[in-house]
DNA sequence: TGCAAAATAGAACGATCGTTCTTTTTTGAA
DNA sequence: TTCAAAAAAGAACGATCGTTCTATTTTGCA
């Protein structure tokens, strides 16, 4: 199954930070344990205020840390930023991507993708998205951020369309129709939730963005 | 015309820098020109690198004076960020609002808001809009800035509201649907030709924005 | 237990930020 | 042309930023 079915980047973002150590070499793992903690605590702290936002001070204070103690483990503040989005990837990966693929390819797995997508986006109505705030922030700039995250989007927009072309196959949705048109239409509405439901407070947003669904679906559903 | 036609915000945030000065006192026009010249700038400033990143230093040298005296026309950041939103919403009432009211209501004043809506937001690819990029920076903060945000653009999505309410009256969209639901569809969309075309450079993304609209509109048409 | 390497802390740097205060220049009606 | 008010400049403030350097503590195999 894993090798006919879409996988999403399995390898290019996958942390390198369990690089093996060379043989003969001395073995360090609390480096490694609390580099895991600043991430996470970095990651918190960018899905509030935004990956420019995250400053190394910040991530300091909140982990007990001092700054350069901090710094050491990254060298940059990019490098840093960048850690935040693989870590981000890694998550999104498991809990929106792997968690649907047990689901039959087709409008199953289709859906399963768009209600895990909806549930990591309700949840980040109180935290941010960072592939949301990342794409504002980082969309007039260049540099290996704005690559990191742009690659990390592109390769789950990938992975959405061919769950729609699979559904397509299956003959559940017209195969005339294009699947990017209709991957555009699902990213406009979790853009719109996120939107309308963490700025705007709108609690009815995430009935809009299911019946919107519901209608794409419909729109492109094939005749039986 | 006026009367009986929506109209957006006349008097919520009409900028209130022409404010008449009191009889038998010194009128002085050059502050407001220069002022008006700063806001200019600043706007533009703000589209590219958001509110949050506005600098009052940035805008001293865009503008060609110093940083306090850019200051002492607002007295503060935060004041000058809403002057940027305030004028942010007088060209955006212009040339996508108004603009459209030309139009028969119905869909043909629909359309035109949204022709409108794609023009701005496409010449906005290079530049960025600040609805989009100040609702990231905003959604989790409180304040005055973050309320000025979100009243423009609530005064907004009421207009666009209306004008899909307009187009049920005169039975071109189905009476039964649900207004709100049609203008959360159209944000959506709206917003992902600005994350896809201006983050992810994706050229395709005017077009797969028309054709969501498109569909929309098929979808709640009336049967005549 | 010893000891080199790794991990962390601490202090300081130059830069930029918003803001305040003082001084100088410009404005425009009398 | 005069002159007070308005506008703008200039300098400096405390704070925070990323980063660098050095010193100290901790780690984990020998």
């Amino acid at each position: 199954m894993p090798a006919q079915d879409p996988t999403l980047s399995p390898d290019a973002l996958s942390s390198e930070a369990a690089s093996a150590p060379e043989a003969g070499r001395r073995v360090l793992i609390k480096g490694q344990q609390t580099k895991a903690a600043i991430i996470d605590a970095a990651l918190g702290l960018a899905s509030q205020i935004g990956l420019e936002g995250l400053s190394i001070g910040a991530v300091a204070e909140v982990t007990g840390m001092s700054k350069s103690g901090v710094f050491a483990h990254f060298g940059s503040r990019e490098e840093l930023q960048i850690s935040v989005i693989r870590e981000y990837h890694d998550r999104f990966e498991a809990e929106v991507f792997y968690a649907a693929m047990q689901q039959n390819r087709g409008l199953p797995r289709l859906q399963a993708l768009f209600d895990n997508w909806m549930v990591q986006t309700s949840a980040e109505i109180d935290s941010g998205c960072i592939y949301i705030s990342g794409a504002v922030e980082f969309d007039d700039r260049s540099g290996p951020v704005r690559d990191a995250l742009a690659r990390s989007v592109s390769t789950w927009q990938t992975a959405l369309r061919r769950a729609v072309e699979l559904a397509q196959a299956e003959g559940q949705l017209v195969r005339e129709a294009d699947a990017q048109q209709i991957a555009f239409e699902i990213h406009g509405l979790i853009l719109a939730l996120h939107y309308e439901a963490r700025f705007l407070r709108n609690p009815s947003a995430s009935a809009h963005a299911r019946r919107g669904f519901a209608h794409i679906l419909a729109r492109y559903a094939a005749q039986v």
